[in-house]
DNA sequence: ACCTGAACACCGTTCAAGT
DNA sequence: ACCTGAACACCGTTCAAGT
């Protein structure tokens, strides 16, 4: 179901040899698994299950499971940098670069918590942060103001996410925890807080504040 | 060894019943395992034996590892909240709670990764949380403002921990990960890429930037 | 080279049973 | 009320063995 058809693959008995199973079916089939059931479906036993092998098998192709969530979100990076960006003025690619970054996280957020979770945003960032430092090139900047501007605006963007990509059926949401808190806080301020928040626009602020920190104006053309 | 010793317990064969174990004693417990050898080794097996009763007991008094993981970081939230903030202006006294939130992040690692990994992070934080709103409010902030002044300080200190946070073990890090990039980045750049950042001055822009936007100027006293 | 069944050492969780 | 041994249904990983 998820691994291509493969000649004289229906009847056969496939007792023990010759599956035609490519290590990329498997990081693609991983990729699949965790973007239809979360990333916890992500299990050598399911997906091997899943691809209609035995388990032994998965690890033949890709090693280990830290391993398979390395190419997955190698896989997945190379696909999110696809998308084009947008804009004429060096400002406005920018903006529209790391507003790919959020907006892809936030659209796959199943494969954003696996790397989250493996503690390798990085990798999945990593195209997206390419795009990033040449329209920060392009505006003008160069060796440290680029590396240092790229890692401002993903900070404004990570941060936002890890906001944003919280369970939201845990009993310890925001809203519930600051309506038990006794700290002395103005009642008008604790219902904002426990209200529901404009992630984006908030993360826009700081975004906005850091692109006029590093970037030259724009010139008037 | 992680409990306090009980009356009569020393040399009690402990057969089956009274072991003068509390709730508590579970959660301290078990957040002292998470700090001495990593979110990893907080299972609820483990966590038995290392209390020398059987696993069942946990559950008995935890309910669940989730729960319990709460419960750890609902403890240390409150120890965190003791630390004193500093300085004399509010806009001082803003950077001192900001500040309080990644110092406290760094020095426990193992713990905000646990809170990271359970999506939890807002419980662990929140007793710094309200010590920043208390903050703001003292510096002419409320409803709204204060809770998006909030929220965009979080973000801050939050997307520089993510990328302090990232494991630096991995095969995967930043570093190898820009030397082995094919995008056409300009080599000094390159270069300023895989160096290691300065994450805190960077995020301090960020905050900087977000403080200005949000806070009245300090009166001149 | 590619794949398997069976095993090892772990998990979280439940439950009948004990005191 | 508090605690246990034993079990269920999972994990990641390895390894000798098959073709």
């Amino acid at each position: 179901m998820a691994r291509t058809a493969t000649p004289s693959e229906d009847t056969a008995v496939r007792s023990g040899r010759r599956t035609g199973l490519e290590r990329d079916d498997v990081v693609a089939a991983a990729l699949d698994l965790v973007e239809r059931e979360g990333s916890a479906a992500l299990s050598m036993r399911r997906l091997a299950t899943e691809l209609d092998v035995g388990t032994p098998t998965i690890y033949w192709h890709v090693g280990s499971r830290d391993e398979l969530i390395a190419e997955v979100l190698r896989l997945q990076s190379t696909r999110l940098a696809e998308r084009a960006i947008e804009g004429t003025t060096p400002r406005e690619r920018v903006f529209s670069a790391a507003r790919h970054i959020w907006t892809s996280s936030i659209e796959h957020r199943s494969t954003t918590s696996l790397a989250h979770q493996a503690g390798a945003s990085s990798l999945l960032a990593h195209h997206l942060e390419a795009a990033l430092v040449l329209e920060l090139e392009a505006a003008g900047l160069v060796g440290r103001d680029a590396a240092d501007a790229c890692r401002a605006i993903l900070m404004a963007v990570g941060g936002a996410l890890v906001l944003a990509l919280r369970d939201p059926s845990a009993e310890y949401r925001p809203d519930n925890l600051w309506a038990d808190s006794e700290a002395p806080i103005d009642p008008e301020t604790r219902a904002a807080l426990r209200a529901e928040a404009d992630l984006e626009a908030i993360s826009a602020v700081a975004l906005h504040a850091v692109v006029d920190h590093y970037l030259p104006p724009d010139q008037v053309t």
